[in-house]
Formats: structure tokens, sequence, C-alpha cells
DNA sequence: AAATAATTTGCAAGCGATTGCACTTCAAAA
DNA sequence: TTTTGAAGTGCAATCGCTTGCAAATTATTT
């Protein structure tokens, strides 16, 4: 029913590879019939079909991109929506396309991998979080397939990774707070098996150790992505220790924990989150954050692994995107 | 390298054709011949691949879901993330795969239906927003191509659809806070080329003169998916009117027109929210909203979507998704 | 036991492209 | 004019799987 090669090249008085080298641009083809083809294939709106050339290029110039589904944080935290936005653009512009899932957890993650790797729909996987002992890093490692994960995991060995310099961006806030004339500044992380939370920490810690600050284990603790999360993180800091600043390593976190600070009696705690997230300029007072770029993170990941795939010998293998702190009331 | 049909065959001591009945589950293979053939299979770790399938099937079991990105709400309303979600969760209970593409305004939707039709890369199509003229629909239309839209359109003839009863939920809202004895309500809505705006404007309509509160058109105004705007928009509310209460299409908006309210002299408006943002709860006052069920309007659309393509004689058109009202300090 | 019917399986022709190699052309060199 | 070689095309096999039809096997009937 639909328009073949081999109707092209009736029409065009050619034969079927020659109009396939037109579609290839292949030097070897005249510019006459180039030309002469590719009005017919106009005429008759043929339009190559993707699938037939996969079988035989064995390439679906498709990649796969595995969402997470547990962190409650997704429908507030715009990151993943801006992940897709950076994939999809540098995709667009390479002619790629992609494929989504989420899945409920690690094994499902696994899974849902095998599957698109086994039935070769696509050609790399981009993995948008790295957790301690990712199994998803493994499985895709052991089985020697393309892939890119978002955020720098223990062990880069041989393998494609973008990510802030979380450590650094982290050290750079609480370096901000205390040349403000912070001394007590107390740290609420995410999940802890999340690496972008013990990078983060480490940052922290040791900007607080360059001041001589001792670690106080009280004014550190963690939190799930939610404001009642952060708020609870807060009330058990103020419990025990008298802070002056916080930083947290995610605003949905801060949020709640600037709602415990005001009812608190101590007031004047500054306060910065993290991911700049629409809401932060909102906020009375707003939140200083920092602006992690997701978009980018998404578009340099499969630029990584684009790039990979057209390129085997050799490739960059992975890129540091920027972070900026946003400064805003929540530190002045 | 990788196993194929064939090579089952070989080991299994059968022809191509009867692994791929097995495969196939085709009930005219013994169930002994099916058995030897898996054990085969696992031994082999063979597993299918799509694409060789899909050629001669002429069917590739994916569906394309084409995100605008132009709505600056994208980032904060949760809204496409749960129907993203939705779509998922349906879709993996079928063993379908989604693509997805971004694009920034409704051309280059069309280019990418276009480029996903002609390539033959998906069985069907998701629009997850309708707006007045809809060129995508057009498109897909005149195509006939499968496609399903979240929203339903003007005419409805003959395509798939999946909605809230925008008309009526706005038109309980507006009738709840009459109940509790409001009768100057304003309303802000969003882009009136979107069909949800247009439709729970006239809900709003049909309760005010269900009360004979004649419609004053300075108590509508539209707003643009941001605080800032919602706030405006609350702002020429105030400058000519005095309203009781206000009811929006959007959290976003509601929470500008909170902080207008707060800036004026009037104090006791209550307002109403839409798409029950995460957020919403931790306002302060928090805010009512109405729950559109986002994730499910996904789930149906594919739903319909899935069912349409498998089924091509009898198959349902639309499905209306439930909307609830929850209740919250803005509306006490 | 022979004939007929039902059940399983295999053959071979596609699906719509790509591509190595061989074959024409035709201009330049001998 | 004959030879040589580059440039442009076409042949046919192939990618891995599906499927209509025929063949072979087994079960049922007479």
């Amino acid at each position: 029913m639909s328009i073949t090669i081999r109707e092209v090249a009736k029409l065009a008085n050619v034969s079927p590879s020659t109009v396939s080298r037109v579609i290839a641009d292949n030097p070897k083809i005249s510019d006459a019939t180039k030309k002469k083809v590719f009005k017919v294939m106009k005429e008759m709106n043929y339009h190559p079909n993707a699938i037939a050339r996969s079988l035989v290029s064995k390439t679906t110039k498709t990649i796969g991109l595995i969402l997470p589904n547990n962190d409650e944080d997704l429908f507030v935290n715009p990151f993943f929506v801006q992940i897709m936005r950076g994939i999809s653009h540098y995709a667009q512009k390479k002619g790629y396309y992609i494929m989504y899932t989420y899945s409920s957890n690690e094994d499902q993650e696994v899974e849902y991998i095998a599957s698109l790797m086994n039935s070769r729909r696509v050609d790399g996987i981009i993995l948008p979080v790295v957790r301690k002992n990712d199994k998803c890093i493994a499985f895709l490692k052991q089985a020697d397939y393309p892939f890119v994960v978002i955020g720098k995991p223990e062990d880069t060995e041989g393998l494609l990774w973008v990510d802030n310099d979380n450590f650094h961006a982290m050290y750079s806030v609480v370096n901000y707070l205390i040349q403000k004339g912070e001394r007590k500044i107390a740290f609420i992380g995410g999940s802890p098996i999340l690496n972008v939370t013990i990078n983060r920490l480490e940052g922290y810690k040791k900007a607080m150790e360059n001041i001589g600050e001792k670690i106080d284990e009280n004014m550190i603790q963690q939190a799930e992505f939610t404001e009642i999360s952060g708020y609870n993180a807060m009330k058990r800091i103020l419990e025990k220790c008298s802070p002056t600043a916080v930083v947290t390593t995610d605003d949905l976190i801060a949020f709640g924990a600037s709602k415990a600070i005001n009812e608190s009696s101590q007031n004047h705690i500054s306060i910065v989150g993290f991911n700049n997230t629409p809401l932060t300029a909102f906020r009375n007072p707003s939140l200083s954050s920092v602006d992690i770029n997701s978009e980018e993170l998404g578009y340099f990941a499969v630029k990584l692994l684009i790039n990979k795939l057209e390129n085997e010998k050799e490739y960059i293998t992975n890129y540091i995107i920027d972070t900026k702190l946003i400064e805003r009331e929540s530190t002045k």
C-alpha cells in the first residue's frame, strides 16, 4: 500500500539500488540521476521505511530513557522534564528518537533495559539517575551495551557520564555562606543512596573543615524529596542545635525546612536550596537556590551517547555541567 | 552475531517457521514442540528481533507522544509528567513502547508527526493538548492516521479522545462557592486558544447565570500559566471589581492571584485552583484545588488508542475522567 | 486394513531496504 | 583506432522474521 523504493526506481527508470544510494547521498551517483530520482520521490510522496532500513543497518536511531518512579520529587521537581527536553533537543538535531519508560524499582528498570536491548529497539540507553551500586549500570556494563548516565558513578571506568560537580557546587555554597559570616551551618540531604547526596555532603564537610568547624552529626539530616520531610528534618536539627544557616540538596526540602524555621523561635536562619525550581522565586522569602542546568545535563548526555554510537573509535567520555547559585532573599 | 530464529530452529531440530509460531504462541503447534523449542530458546538466550518482526507485521508496537514546549507551565505543573506515567503504565501492560518528542510550536509538531508517520516508526500518536483549530488534529485526520487526543476537541467526529468534563468541573466548583454564600465570583483562565479554558469558562458562566448573576467581563481575566501572570490578572480584577471569590484554571495562576489578594485591602476572598499540584497543600493558606487525575488521562488515552489499533472493527472512542475538588483552607 | 480427516510441521516467498561486486559507458591515453 | 581506467548503475544476496499453502504424520472412521 505504501510506496517502496522499487516503485520509485521503476518510475525513475533506475534500479532500486540507485534510489537507495540517492537517499544515502552516495557520492557515486551522478547529480543528474540524483535530481531525477529526487523529483520522482517528491512526486510519489515517497518516504523511506525506517524499519526496513534498521533491519539491514542494525541501527535504530533511537535511544531508551529509563525514568525512575519512586522519587516523589518527580512531580514537583522539573528536573526530569528538563532533562527530557534537553535530550529531545539534541536527539532531534541528530535525527534520533527517544523511547522512555517508567519503572517502579531498580529491578524493573533492569528488566526494561534488558527488554529494550534484547529486542534491539534502541541503540543505547540513558540513565538519568545513579544509585549506589547501581544495578542498571552493572547490567549494562556486563552486557557491554552503549549507555550514558547522568550523575557521576563511583567507578567511571569505561563509561559515559555527565554531571554537575556536586562536591564543588555544595562546597561553594557553604563557602558563600561562610563569607557572609555564618559558621553554624546545617545540612539536609536527600536519599543517602544517591551519589548526588553523597557528593554534596562531602562538599559541605570539606568547607566546614576548612574553617576548622567540627562536624556535628546532629547538624546533618537526611530527608526525602518532600516538603514535609524537609520540615521534619529541620525540626530535628532545631531540637538539638542552633544553626545560623542551612543548606539543602533540594528546593522542596528547603521549603519544608523554611517552614520549620518560621515556626521556631529562631528567626534569622539563612537557607539555600538546590535545583532552582521555578517556585523558589515566588516563595516568601524567595529562596536562594543552585541552578544545576538540568536541561544541559540531558542535552550533553545524549550527545555523549550518540557521539559514541557514531564514532566508535574516539569519543569524549564525560562532561561537567556548570552550576550557579541564584541569590534570593533567603540568604540576605 | 546475535542469535536468530534459524539457529534456534537448527538446534531444536525444527524449521524456522515452527520457531516463529512458537513465539507467536500459534495453537497449531503441539505442546511438545513448544516446550522443546522454548527450552532451546532459553539455552541459547534467544530474543526475537523486534525490527525484523515489525518489518513483516507492519506494526511497531510503539506509539508517539508529541509534547508541547511553549507552556511555561510545563515545569511546575506535573500534568505532563503524570500523563506520561499513566501512558507508560498502560503501554507496558500491553507490551507497547512510547516515543516522545518536544516541539516548540504547532508547525513543528506537525512536522514531527509527519516524520514519525512517514518513517513508519510508530503505530499511532498521542496528542496531550488540544488547541482551537488544532493543526495536528487536522493533519492526522486527513492522513487517516490512528491517534488520540487528551482534551475534547470541538469536533469529535471519528476520533479518539479522553478528557475531564471541564464544563462540569468548573460548574461544580462555582456552585460549591455559591452554596457557601458567594455571589461575586471572578474567573481567571489560561490561554483562550485551549479548549480546556473555553469549556471551564462556559461552566463558570452557566453557574453564574443560574443564580441570575450578570456576567461582568471585568471579572473574567486571562493569564498565562505563571504565578506572575496570575498575580497581574488578579490585580486587574481588583482594580475594577470587588469579588468575594475567584476561580482559576490552574494552581499556579491561583498562587499568583492569592498573592495579589494578600497585598490588597480585600482580605477574605475565597480561591480555587485547578490541577491539584502537590504544592497546593503546603501553601499558606493551603489552596483548594480540583484534582483532574492526569495520570488516568494518560492511561486511558493509550488504552483507547491501543484498543483501536488491535481491534479495528469495534472500539470505544472516548473516556471521561473524573475530577474532584479538594477542599483546603483557601475556601474556608 | 484401507480410507478419510485432523493435526503438525516445513517450504519458500515475501516485508523494504542496503551493499559488494560486476558490468556498462565514455573520455583520455597510447 | 585500440586500450585503459574512472565514473555511474544494476544484480542479487542479505538483514531476521512471518505466513499461506502443501506435505507429512497421526488419529478416526468404516
